[in-house]
DNA sequence: GCCGTAGTTCAAAAAAACTTGAACAAACTT
DNA sequence: AAGTTTGTTCAAGTTTTTTTGAACTACGGC
């Protein structure tokens, strides 16, 4: 038997070598952005694959939970990365990946960074409260200059995304 | 006595009240970017003092290890974050933090994103010659198109980066 | 109405990331 | 040059995050 060439099928779980690189790809790409690694294997494995796989189909390929698999492919919806397909009469759901950049980008601002930032803004109020009731040290000043630069940071932040998204999306 | 006024000093570790609120938004700030909550306490504590501080200084107030404020202050000055002050005749080091953005950003940038997109980018060859070997499946002409989208966000993003550098910087 | 399949949930296990602390190196002091 | 003080390193310990798997709900066909 021949099994140098490197040829599709057969490599360490079920995936092809191809497969195999996209989803590392991937699991890299998610780490990054400080989400899970099976975020990365799931949305790596649709994003490969001609056709829309289901729920068992990622468990069996990727060798990963059914709760895994569940659990990802919520996020990855609520993240707007993964659609449903046209499930053709079949019971189950079939998912494929969102692969334009809109999407990908408008959904991490959305639920990763927006809920920061308007955190962040509440949080720099009570800051704001507790410099002022700060006894009129020397450092009064100091203090309430500090905590506007923050301010700014965040309103620089607040002007940034947009423009982001735009240069991003389309 | 009286400790019902929310004054300065004797907050649960050695922070004021405003201290400990200023750590806590910088602990929560770092998170969001992937990065350790030493690196939060350190530098929020920095950056809400009037005066520069050294390696023991941050141990004693965070409660902190010296090993952690070591490796903490390296990452930090390697991003940029923090610079050494004049450390007048004193043979410790004294730390300040830089507080504009543009070295903040440019740092985050240099040490965090542009790696990781260079690195992808490199591995993006490595997959574009797989899927060139893959086998002249009907499905070659559908990898190499997904591949293609890949590399047109790598490019998107190498675009936007000097365009968000420059608007948040100064 | 019962059985089988699809998918969710969540407590416990496993893995990954971070912090500690003790040993070490370097550099100043006396 | 012996002793101090400042700071670094890294293996081991701790904490946090992620994954697993088994119990459960829900739906559909028979």
């Amino acid at each position: 038997m021949d099994f140098t060439s490197p040829q599709s099928e057969a490599e360490p779980n079920g995936l092809t070598a191809l497969q195999e690189q996209v989803v590392g790809y991937f699991v890299d790409g998610v780490r990054v952005l400080g989400l899970p690694r099976s975020l990365g294997e799931i949305y790596g494995l649709l994003f490969i694959s001609p056709d829309p796989l289901s729920l068992d189909d990622l468990v069996r390929l990727l060798g990963i939970s059914k709760g895994s698999a569940s659990q990802g492919l919520r996020t990855l919806r609520v993240l707007g990365a993964v659609k449903e397909a046209e499930n053709n009469g079949d019971r189950r759901t079939y998912y494929q990946p969102s692969v334009e950049l809109k999407p990908l980008v408008g959904g991490f601002i959305r639920e990763q960074v927006r809920p920061h930032l308007e955190s962040g803004k509440s949080k720099l109020r009570l800051l704001q409260d507790t410099a002022k009731e700060t006894a009129d040290h020397d450092d009064r000043e100091f203090f309430l200059d500090r905590i506007g630069r923050l301010d700014s940071w965040m309103k620089r932040g607040g002007q940034v995304l947009p423009v982001l998204q735009k240069m991003l999306g389309q």
